[in-house]
DNA sequence: CTGAAAGCGCTTACAG
DNA sequence: CTGAAAGCGCTTACAG
């Protein structure tokens, strides 16, 4: 209890005149009070140099004025793609322009997401939590249901689609488009390079895959699909094993930007002609896409306004209430000389 | 004044039959607590589900657990190179591992760092800083040193040296030693593309480069130096201009890989060899730098480490009142094709 | 439009 | 080793 030499609403309200209700109704901009005693306290804390602290107006509120969220710890899933640095830096926008602040923590071996969430919520440290990624089963997400905590979410919720404020690319229909592309320029052989199946996502655009193979009049072969972690190895292991098929696909959807090029490497080594002998399309349209020696058609996600929107949802689940709104951010598909494209 | 719905220390005491004091030493693990009443409080806290509110230990113990951290804001930056993904992994495990969390803002054309930081300390929500790059003359330094508050700094101190805390990379050593190592291979006129003059970093780079120049009988030649900021273009610009360059330069040293990568494919598309008429060397050790056609020479600065010690740094800073500590994470020159390396 | 009073949920010197 | 009491710096129903 030692005396703090902060200056208080206290201090403010002994030299305005005023009770400490009236200064505090100043700082939180209340329209009762009356324009001269608003400015003449103004004036004052202005002079005192007081500053509102965060903590006390915290702690009698109930409100943190702060949204959680939680990354992955893994290197590669942070540098693979600009998905999770572009996402936070539309999350760090949009809560700066929502007034909130950003706590974050990584998820580790050791300590799950869903433990993060926990403590960041009983703790009573955050107002709303923003999730970077959906999985199949998320157990994140069934529990933030469960006590009905606010959150929003970034991909295509696992269930209770009507009740889980989101924000999402239509992957189902990118996949579609981009496989029924290949498809038209004449493609009879297309495979995906998919991600993990544990992600919704990949979920996502493997249906939209399958879909425009059918209305193709193409048949799914299931050894032209491979899902599993991405890392600095998988190009290379996977356009190696792609070489092996036989007979080779003649184009690949490949749902990383780092993991097409580390593929199309392997492929011009071993003499095979992009896009001729092999079209190469892949997603989140990365700076690589457009540097690589062959530029690679790539699908943009506007990996920004995923992260800024989902900001926008939490903010109105936190203060209205608001449930199951859904936000769908276009892609677009950028053509290059990969598929032939220009 | 609506009644809460939470479990208190209060709810605990009542139950557990001691006072709040005794539940609050229980939480805090003091060690004068016997055995007994310490093991009776826990499993009434476990069976209550009860959890100490966070804001409400800040708020009396004057501490937030709370590390704050700036990102700059533009999308180059952020990207361009790993170092910010990377350190920022490192201050998240670092913090995860002193129980710290991470409170995180960028910066913007319209709010700076040190407005960010100014907001950050005076609303209390943080008990320090880690500021993840030093500026010539900086002035959230400058602020942090006045008014003395607890931070720590990634690179070097543009001045208080001796009472800033700070974790960086012997950046002239690196320079130094990259450029004797290119002059070692027979190159005479070594050019450098060197990144923003603002930052220390870059001046610490420049100044390792003269100096290795002097020392191999290399005359320091204005026109082989480049300054300015990275984006997405400058590989392609800095590359076209050395081009134009009568005589050209033997051998270029860049501080990022991308850039490094994006002059590369100018030069080889103007029919230029590398390694043999252009040696190519660059910083950041990216995945780019592996999987590039003709795999870079770079300096690997383990930003990880960077950002994981800063923490370190910081978390004495705040408990032991510690200054001035300076840690030096090393670098690796992994030498590649590009210098004719391996 | 403003104030007095109670309260948010903890911690911590002080006393024993 | 434990408790009673004051306090951290705000907010907010209630009353006027």
């Amino acid at each position: 209890m030692r005396k703090s030499n902060q200056t208080t609403v206290k201090d403010v309200a002994l030299k305005a005149k005023v009770s400490p209700s009236t200064v505090s109704r100043v700082i939180s901009n209340n329209p009762k009070i009356s324009e001269e005693t608003r400015v003449r306290v103004l004036k004052i804390m202005d002079e005192m140099g007081y500053y509102p602290n965060a903590i006390a107006r915290s702690l009698a509120s109930r409100k943190t004025g702060t949204v959680g969220v939680i990354l992955p710890s893994r290197s590669e899933d942070l540098l693979l793609n600009p998905f999770f640095p572009e996402a936070l830096r539309g999350i760090l926008k949009g809560a700066a322009a929502a007034s909130y602040d950003v706590l974050l923590s990584s998820s580790t071996e050791s300590k799950s997401e869903l433990e993060i969430v926990k403590t960041f919520i009983r703790s009573s440290k955050v107002d709303g939590i923003i999730l970077m990624s959906s999985k199949v089963n998320d157990e994140t997400q069934e529990y933030l249901n469960s006590i009905d905590f606010p959150f929003s979410l970034i991909g295509s919720p696992y269930d209770n689609k009507d009740k889980v404020n989101h924000v999402d690319n239509d992957n189902y229909m990118a996949a579609y488009e981009i496989t029924t592309y290949l498809s038209m320029i004449g493609r009879k052989r297309i495979a995906l390079i998919a991600g993990e199946d544990s992600q919704m996502v990949t979920m996502k655009r493997i249906e939209g895959y399958k879909k425009a193979l059918m209305e193709s009049n193409l048949a799914f072969d299931e050894r032209l699909l491979f899902t599993g972690k991405f890392d600095e190895e998988t190009g290379y292991t996977y356009g190696v094993a792609i070489l092996n098929l036989e007979p080779m696909p003649d184009a690949i959807i490949i749902t990383d930007d780092l993991i097409a090029f580390g593929a199309t490497k392997v492929f011009k080594g071993a003499g095979i002609s992009i896009p001729k002998d092999m079209a190469i399309a892949s997603f989140n349209n990365s700076i690589l896409s457009r540097y690589s020696d062959i530029p690679l058609t790539s699908v943009e996600i506007n990996s920004f306004d995923l992260g800024y929107y989902s900001v926008d949802l939490l903010v109105k689940a936190i203060n209205d209430g608001v449930k199951g709104r859904k936000l769908i951010i276009p892609y677009d598909i950028v053509k290059r000389q990969s598929t032939e494209g220009e």
